[in-house]
RNA sequence: GGGAGCAUAGCUCAGCUGGGAGAGCACCUGCCUUACAAGCAGGGGGUCACAGGUUCGAGCCCUGUUGUUCCCACCA
């Protein structure tokens, strides 16, 4: 470590040099402390594809701002699945890894999806750990890598083949969501809606008997080839006579039922619905109550099958154009209408999805939904914002069978194995070697599990289950989930579905829940939109510290928040003031050793700024319980700016100048103040605060580890605040006046002071005069001077004299001005006074208030009054 | 169709359990005051979407309206 603050601010200096300090020092080593309080959060694992965007930045610092603030409180703080994930800065280890190994995100994989962390792994996991060894990393990556992979696929197969063997896992041939682009099927869950314009085909199917014919509506009148009946309302006085009638399907002139169903609406159109069972899922659920046959029209990729040679090897959509010419051609076509309606489509490639039948493997829900409703309801797991709870409840008891094969090449196999000739159907944790049946050779189900599977069990999966560590057994069930709202249903609702059932207990106590980073006009980050923000690019160019900070400031849970350049900007601007303050202490040591603890002899501003620090100490540590990090954050940052550098730098500089006694006390409370400061912003700016922390005087290795400051009633100096702050009125009123009245700052004027508050007073001179302008302070029971402007507060008068600047009509003007503002308030709060039922009802502290703002404003009045008359 | 969020300064947003409205950015004025011009000091700017209600007192609580964003379900 350098034993200097450079003159400039450099965060990609700083941040490089701590990152290897705490690499060296195996900082980010969770050990299995058994007589430490745990504290762990779950963290998604894809960011080690290095596919990493705003949305990860924001989970990692928002997971890292806790996990430090733990850490520091004397906790066994780990961070699933990790030891290694120290911040987002981590990720810029591995991209550069990459870089030098040239591997490009291309290679990675275009999403960063879950399922690539496995492939990634087995292709590139090598040889990016070489590079980071050869970069000097000493962490332990391999171990990293290794929970990801044996250990996670252990799990996933025992608990697939525990739901199998309770029956919570069936297979069967239902209709699923299939994306004929990614060739797979999908999850409800993965379907996204989206408007589209489209078009209602009106037409008319004949009776066969001849007697006229039905006149029905579709959106998709392609899928008319795999109609096996049609359907209307039992109660539908319109159609009573034609239920049970046969209707010839046009074009296929297929013989189908009219049947009754009351899944139709009467209101609806004509009433009247052509079934498909094949490709809708209402539809099928009419076909399985009425038998009817299901025809698959379409081939794995939405073209039509060989069974339609006119139509044989369409594409879906080339096909309706087709079958809606026929259909004028045949007469059947009545009109078209337009019609805007709801289309499913793949949250990946965001092709239209296709509703179809096929044998697909479930989990059967409703058993498992209970037991993760009352988890929440019970109070086990809590939502911070509560609202999600509402979500989460309405999710959870609408639930339908969770479709969890999917048709990729990579993911964990699905542990079923078929007998090539009897068909047997085994599910086992190990292959076997010949069907038990028949004895014949055996073949695994090519399908994989749904990603969400496997990471539904991340809580535990991670800490070694099922076998029985150490890790579980400390740290389960685990402490906080920060996630973002946008992933409630694929992933923290199946965790806790997946661990009241593996576990028989909540997978964590907390799910702390954030909105998304949006770009500065509000839109959604996207890769279509191109407004994507690379979290890398914006550490290049101000630092992590800045990145983080912007994430944390003005984050609600919940809500979502903008990202703009100006705010990141911002941020560094406060690192370089964190930084320049740092920089003025660090020059004010000299070469005596500063204890790091207060001064025996304590002044009146040290007083009010150490008392101010531990107010500020309790809040931001309460505001953190509460996972108000925005608050904390901002509080911080007011405290830092306003409070210290701009006031107490300022008001001990004199002392610092003159040297001895008084500029010794001064130099340990600095230190002190700001040992404080860098505590409590540290879990929020890790890299800048341990730097300045390793150059200032300190005790421990790292601040990283150093203890959190705690609220001591002792450094409560409540008295002296109200003091100090007596004299800033007083500070901040004469520069008011000052600018005001144009006085250029190096003109310097005596300043008589008349107060009830001499001794506070007396201790104002050296403040007045480095701060208020003020060449000599003189305290007087009263002040005679002619020609002087006059300052009010409400706690003392001062007079200025200015010779010829002043102007003793303006000066009038200005404060008869005065006056009446405090008469109005006088008014105001009089007119509380005297309202019977306020001071009969309000609580007694607040008409005390009142009372004492109402005597302070007389008392100013009385001064005033008293200056307008002297001016004649 | 069901549900949720949001509406506060020109812009982006804070405002904790109700006690005379805040920050950052932008703007205006004056300052290179040996930590910091990525800065310092000062200033202007708001009918807290609208209408009712509860209360001594409402940005905050209740009801309704409007606008806006999102989630869920889905009628062919």
């Amino acid at each position: 470590m350098q034993k200097e603050l450079a003159k400039q601010y450099d965060p990609k200096n700083v941040e490089d040099r701590i990152y290897d300090f705490w690499l060296k020092g195996n900082y980010f080593h969770a050990k299995v402390e058994n007589d430490k309080k745990p504290y762990t959060i779950v963290i998604p694992p894809p960011n080690i594809t290095g596919q990493l965007h705003m949305g990860h930045a924001l989970d990692n610092t928002l997971q890292d701002i806790l996990i430090r603030w733990r850490r520091m409180q004397g906790y066994d703080a780990l961070w699933l699945p990790g030891t290694d994930h120290a911040s987002i800065a981590t990720e810029a280890k591995i991209v550069e890894a990459m870089k030098q190994e040239g591997i490009t995100k291309e290679d990675i994989g275009r999403d960063g999806f879950l399922e690539r962390a496995w492939a990634w792994k087995e292709k590139f996991g090598g040889r990016i750990i070489e590079q980071l060894k050869k970069m000097g990393s000493s962490c332990d990556w391999e171990r990293e890598r290794f929970t990801l992979d044996e250990g996670c696929s252990k799990a996933v197969l025992e608990v697939f083949c525990n739901l199998y063997e309770k029956g919570l896992i069936y297979r069967g041939e239902r209709i699923i969501n299939w994306c004929p682009h990614c060739l797979t099927s999908i999850s409800d869950a993965e379907v996204e809606y989206e408007d589209q314009a489209g078009h209602f085909w009106h037409l008319r199917y004949p009776f066969k008997d001849g007697s006229g014919y039905l006149e029905l509506a579709t959106t998709r009148p392609e899928t008319l080839l795999g109609d096996t009946a049609v359907a209307v309302n039992p109660n539908d006085e319109r159609y009573k006579d034609v239920i049970g009638k046969t209707l010839i399907l046009p074009i296929v002139h297929r013989e189908i039922p009219v049947v009754a169903d009351d899944y139709v609406e009467m209101d609806f159109g004509t009433g009247v619905v052509k079934i498909t069972p094949a490709h809708d899922p209402n539809d099928f659920e009419v076909g399985l109550r009425h038998n009817l046959p299901v025809i698959n029209v379409m081939t794995d990729d939405a073209k039509i099958t060989e069974d339609y040679p006119a139509y044989a090897g369409m594409d879906r959509f080339e096909a309706r154009k087709a079958i809606v010419k026929d259909l004028e051609a045949e007469g059947a076509l009545v009109r078209i209408e337009d019609y805007s309606h709801n289309v499913g489509t793949c949250y990946r490639c965001h092709t239209t999805v296709e509703p179809r039948v096929s044998k697909q493997w479930f989990v059967k829900m409703k058993p498992l939904a209970e037991p993760a409703i009352d988890c929440v309801k019970s109070g086990k797991t809590k939502f911070i914002p509560e609202r999600f709870d509402k979500i989460y409840y309405h999710w959870m008891e609408n639930i339908k069978d969770w479709c969890i094969s999917r048709q990729l090449w990579w993911g964990h196999r699905i542990p079923a194995y078929y007998c090539d000739s009897c068909g047997e159907l085994v599910v086992s944790r190990t292959a076997p070697s010949c069907c038990p049946k028949c004895g014949g050779s055996m073949t695994q189900d090519p399908d994989t599990l749904d990603t969400w599977f496997s990471s539904a069990l991340w809580p535990f999966s991670t800490l070694g289950w099922p076998d029985k560590t150490p890790e579980l057994d400390h740290y389960f069930p685990t402490s906080t989930l920060v996630t973002g709202y946008d992933i409630i249903f694929f992933w923290v609702a199946r965790m806790i579905f997946s661990s009241m059932e593996q576990m028989g207990r909540e997978p964590f106590s907390t799910v702390f829940i954030h909105g998304i980073v949006r770009d500065a006009q509000g839109r959604k980050m996207s890769k279509s939109l191109g407004n994507g923000i690379d979290p890398l690019e914006v550490i290049d160019e101000y630092g992590a510290d800045a990145l983080r900070l912007t994430l944390a400031t003005g984050n609600s849970p919940g809500n979502d928040m903008r990202f703009s350049d100006e705010k990141v900007s911002a941020s560094r601007n406060f690192a370089n003031k964190l930084w320049n303050a740092s920089r003025f202490i660090f020059m004010n040591l000299g070469d005596e050793d500063i204890p790091l603890c207060l001064p025996e002899k304590l002044a009146l501003e040290d007083k009010w700024i150490v008392s101010k620090l531990n107010g500020l100490t309790k809040e931001v540590t309460d505001n953190l319980e509460k996972f108000e990090l925005g608050i904390a954050v901002s509080k911080l940052y007011d405290f830092i700016w306003d409070v210290f550098c701009d006031w107490y730098i300022e008001l001990v500089k004199t002392r610092l100048q003159k040297g001895g006694e008084e500029a010794s006390s001064a130099r340990q409370v600095l230190v002190f103040v700001m040992d404080g400061i860098l505590k409590l912003l540290h879990p929020f700016m890790p890299f800048i605060t341990e730097e300045i922390w390793q150059t200032l005087p300190h005790t421990g290795e790292s601040i990283m580890v150093s203890p959190w400051p705690e609220y001591k009633d002792e450094l409560n100096f409540s008295a002296e605040e109200i003091e100090m702050e007596r004299i800033m009125t007083c500070i901040k009123a004469v520069r008011n006046r000052r600018a005001e009245m144009n006085v250029a700052p190096s003109r310097k004027a005596k300043i008589y002071i008349v107060s009830a508050y001499r001794d506070t007073f007396e201790k104002a001179g050296v403040f007045m005069q480095r701060l208020a302008g003020a060449s000599e302070c003189e305290i007087c029971d009263k002040c005679d001077i002619e020609d002087a402007v006059c300052v009010v507060t409400a706690d003392a008068k001062l007079y200025i004299p200015m010779g010829d600047l002043v102007d003793f009509e303006a000066e009038k003007a200005r404060l008869q001005k005065e006056l009446d503002n405090v008469m109005k308030d006088l008014e105001f709060v009089n007119s509380k006074l005297s309202n019977e039922n306020f001071v009969a009802k309000a609580p007694e502290k607040v008409v005390q208030a009142q009372r004492d703002a109402a005597a302070k404003y007389t008392e100013k009045m009385e001064m005033l009054k008293e200056s307008i008359a002297k001016l004649g």
